[in-house]
DNA sequence: TTTTTCTATCTTGTATAACCAGATAGTGAT
DNA sequence: ATCACTATCTGGTTATACAAGATAGAAAAA
């Protein structure tokens, strides 16, 4: 297992919830998005379990929607309870990199 | 469980490592550092099965010294093995935090 | 002296999470 | 027909963090 996978636990509910904060996305869209962005490792057999879960805690709502182009897509959108999850776990993200970071540069323990 | 702890998952290690690196540290004085640090929410019973795993793979050496005042201490200090662990853990890190820190800023996703 | 408090380490059991590998299936191009 | 791309989901495995508690030495307070 890579170490980035193992950095990225915790981490991909509160990415997954902001991607649908922002706009409505299907999985297969959200697991391309996310490799966009930076985390090149997050694969279907990731995301897909998590979308199930985030769906069953009520923090998303899913939508099946024909395709033009290929099978139906489950599109997801966020709920309200969703969001105010993600704006705890945004808060708990900022204190938490401060301290990790001066921690991994090196920063010499007071 | 708290999204604290989440979040925390994978990371420990690095910042446990880190703290080692910089110096010999008991697993008691660790924790009290950590907490320090502003991760106050990671006590002995976490810490002290990452001193061990990190150990049996080799990351850090553990020797007991006996204490002027009180228990005796296990101090850990780190392994080649462990710095280049580190360095890994350090860029990953680093690689982590900036995708994740926008998408959760609310950044827009391309 | 006895009790409490602080220091110090470790174990057991539990819940959660991510991943790999594969199953299933629709559509379009070669 | 066959391949490639899109799209969703499941089962089994492994890693991880945590709570709660067991164990124990030393010093201060009662």
């Amino acid at each position: 297992m890579s170490i980035r996978s193992q950095l990225l636990k915790g981490i991909l509910d509160g990415c997954i919830l902001s991607v649908i904060a922002d706009e409505s996305v299907y999985g297969y869209e959200l697991s391309k998005k996310l490799q966009q962005v930076g985390l090149s490792d997050v694969s279907e057999g990731t995301i897909y379990p998590v979308l199930l879960r985030l769906q069953k805690n009520g923090m998303i709502k899913g939508e099946m929607r024909p395709s033009a182009s290929g099978p139906n897509r489950k599109y997801y959108d966020i709920t309200e309870q969703g969001e105010e999850a993600l704006e705890i776990i945004q808060e708990e993200w900022d204190l938490l990199v401060g301290p990790v970071s001066q921690l991994l540069q090196g920063g010499e323990t007071p």
